[in-house]
DNA sequence: ACCTTGTGAATTTTT
DNA sequence: TTCACAAGGT
């Protein structure tokens, strides 16, 4: 055993470090607490709003004052909840709950910050069409543009005609959405040339049209017009319809208060306290916000205090205020914490030199050797024909005996991009299943949240579907499973054990090699009558939405395929089989995505992103490389060409894509507990200097 | 040879 | 949404 024996010298220096958080709150200090990776950051912002509570918490209650957390995710505030036990005095949530719990009711001067913002909006928009000389904007409205005012009406009328057709034919093919727009392109005919810039024209002016309706809805106080509302579900605004979404919310909220000392008086005097955790993370607007509330303070005398807990060196999402806090809030008291309760000194050596800030951590305990770190360069054989996955999975297979991997014993293999998770977890075809449907490939940036999201609540309409159906399949397959968590005890409580018995019958007479034979299977058993405990069980499923196989088949198709022409035959043939092709996905298979989503994974290995794998630890860590990751081809290449380069000037190693990669490396190996392993895809020969500089050593996989 | 146009492919995560 | 590239036109 390691990692159980603690160093009274580092103990001692962890209680001076929490005594220095606690003397500045006293103080009213405004701090920035950072720590690196594993070094109890948590605990520390935990035990700051204890310590509130026990010295100042008298205090508050009497004044009627509360003291604000704020977190980066739902998750976390869930976290940070449970640690802290009940109490009546702190206010954990996100910035965002908090923000509009704050501002929603000064709707007066929140509707006129949103006038502003869609007459900024509009005067974008005319500046795009008439004068803007961006080489990216000016061709798109050259033609519109060349057009007389009087043309322009007549333009925008025609339009308006036939808003239907152009809707319905958006996604269609160039020739095909110009055919149906014959009478545009015969008294437009430079207009229609150009499709993509005819469908960028005709969405502005559609778009300017109503902002402008919208401000004169609410010069007139119409009816659902005096008041902005938030919608935290999707984000999107729609500003016509008075509806903000996630960033447009902090823009407003900064707005306010930057314009309204009243409202700044109010929250210092109710909240004397705000302490924000994963500071890297937040938006700038919010930092904004708190040096404004902080200047007001000081200015007026007025106590009040803003803590800061983060590492600048996790800041892996571009729209974080990450390395910039000093600069857009000056004068924050600093606190350091230098040591590592999570990993063998073997990984903390590693970590370090990734930093290479001068923040080298110690490790908390005495007894925290026993780690291993290595670097393995995959060199391609050439007679052996396997892809890339199938190398990671011999890999991490290695490792399997290597390191007793077992249910308790975890590997956890990290890679970069969603759909290398589902090809290696054995999901891929689900993947590029719903990837490749209309849907997702108009929304493709949806498709993370709505299929591969293990919050239940964010899944999409269809993948929620198929969730279902996929956790009706495995209950029923389980010989063990309660009979309650099968069928609602709202129709149990009617049922007579004659009829229950006929119910359970048919459900284990259920079957399909693929998810759409399954389906098949239940509509085969389905009658729609009452009295049947299983046509109940299945309205209750489908919400009574499908009668039949076909109606399930025409929601899915509907769904996935939205707005598709049926008139062409071959479309409709396509879309078929995709839809088809997805229905005859193995039940297996399916069971493996559902399992993932319900985060019930029962392999011995599993895979994530890096980026989804922050704020966790795991025993085994293996970290899959490669040199590009999104649009650029070389970003780890020429990070490694980077590091531990003296002839490479410094100014180069502050560049954003720079740290960027090097917060993903350090995010990414920090995980691990005890054994780390990381296997690069590519050719390493022309920047082997810099993995040396970081890994030492350099071997090879399968071998040299 | 150069420009315009249309098509298809590309990341991660949170609220 | 943004970018790269192929196809086709001038």
């Amino acid at each position: 055993m390691s990692l159980t024996t603690l160093k009274p010298e580092y103990q001692a220096q962890e209680k001076e470090i929490q005594n220095t958080i606690y003397q500045h709150i006293d103080r009213w200090d405004d701090i920035v607490f950072s720590a690196g990776a594993g070094a109890g950051k948590t605990y520390a912002l935990v035990e700051s709003l204890k310590h509130i509570v026990k010295h100042h918490g008298r205090r508050l209650s009497e004044h009627n004052q509360k003291v604000i957390c704020i977190t980066y995710t739902n998750a976390a505030t869930a976290e940070i909840k449970e640690r802290l036990g009940d109490s009546q005095l702190i206010f954990v949530s996100t910035i965002h709950e908090r923000l509009w719990e704050l501002i929603k009711n000064h709707q007066k001067p929140l509707v006129a910050i949103h006038k502003g913002n869609l007459a900024k909006k509009i005067a974008e928009m005319e500046h795009d069409i008439s004068t803007n000389a961006d080489p990216k904007v000016e061709p798109k409205f050259r033609v519109y543009r060349a057009l007389s005012q009087e043309r322009r009406a007549e333009f925008e009328d025609i339009i308006s005609d036939k808003l239907d057709i152009y809707y319905r034919l958006y996604d269609s093919p160039a020739n095909k959405l110009r055919d149906g727009l014959t009478d545009v392109g015969e008294q437009f005919p430079d207009i229609l040339k150009n499709v993509g810039n005819f469908k960028k024209i005709v969405d502005t002016i559609l778009r300017l049209k109503k902002y402008k309706a919208c401000i004169e809805k609410i010069d007139s106080d119409l009816d659902g017009y005096t008041e902005v509302r938030y919608e935290s579900r999707f984000n999107r605004d729609i500003l016509h319809r008075m509806i903000i979404s996630h960033d447009t919310l902090l823009e407003y909220g900064q707005e306010l208060v930057s314009q309204y000392d009243i409202l700044k008086k109010i929250i210092i005097d109710s909240f004397p306290y705000i302490l924000i955790d994963e500071f890297q993370d937040t938006n700038t607007a919010v930092v904004t916000i708190m040096r404004q509330l902080s200047a007001y303070s000081s200015k007026f005398g007025h106590n009040f205090l803003v803590g800061y807990f983060g590492d600048e060196m996790q800041s892996i999402y571009d729209d974080g205020i990450g390395h910039n806090l000093p600069t857009i809030h000056a004068g924050l008291v600093s606190v350091n914490k230098f040591l590592n309760r999570r990993s063998h000194q073997e990984v903390i050596d590693t970590i370090n030199k990734i930093r290479d800030d001068n923040t080298d951590q110690k490790s908390i305990y005495s007894d925290c050797t026993g780690g291993s770190v290595e670097f393995y360069a995959y060199k391609k054989d050439g007679r052996a024909q396997i892809d890339n996955s199938e190398a990671v999975l011999n890999f991490a297979n290695r490792y399997v005996n290597l390191w007793n991997i077992s249910q308790e014993n975890k590997l956890h293999c990290l890679v970069l991009t969603n759909k290398l998770v589902a090809t290696l977890s054995k999901f891929e075809n689900v993947h590029s299943g719903f990837t490749g449907t209309k849907y997702y490939k108009r929304f493709w940036d949806r498709t993370n949240t709505e299929v591969l999201s293990t919050d239940l609540t964010k899944l999409g309409t269809i993948p929620r579907l198929f969730f279902e159906i996929m956790n009706f399949q495995s209950k029923i397959s389980n010989p063990r499973t309660p009979l309650e968590s099968i069928i609602d005890r709202t129709i149990l409580e009617n049922a007579s054990f004659d009829e229950l018995s006929t119910c359970i019958k048919k459900c284990q007479e259920l079957a399909g090699e693929s998810i759409g034979g399954f389906v098949e299977s239940i509509f085969n058993e389905y009658d729609g009558s009452q009295s049947s405990i299983f046509s109940q069980k299945v309205d209750h499923m489908f919400n009574g939405s499908f009668k039949s196989y076909d109606n399930f088949y025409k929601h899915v198709f509907d769904e996935l395929f939205p707005n598709i022409d049926t008139e062409d035959e071959s479309v409709l043939e396509s879309v078929n089989k995709h839809v088809s092709d997805l229905l005859s996905i193995t039940l297996e298979e399916f069971g493996r995505w559902y399992r993932f989503i319900a985060d019930q994974q029962d392999s011995e290995i599993e895979f994530h992103t890096y980026h989804g794998v922050k704020g966790l630890e795991y025993e085994n860590v293996i970290v899959i490389m490669e040199n590009d990751f999104g649009r650029n081809r070389d970003k780890f290449s020429s990070f490694f060409m980077h590091v531990g380069n003296d002839t490479v000037p410094e100014e180069d190693k502050g560049r954003a894509e720079f740290m960027n990669t090097k917060n993903l490396l350090y995010v990414s190996c920090s995980r691990a507990i005890r054994n780390l392993r990381v296997l690069y895809l590519d050719d390493i020969t022309k920047f082997d200097k810099g993995i040396k500089s970081i890994f030492h050593e350099i071997h090879c996989y399968p071998d040299c």
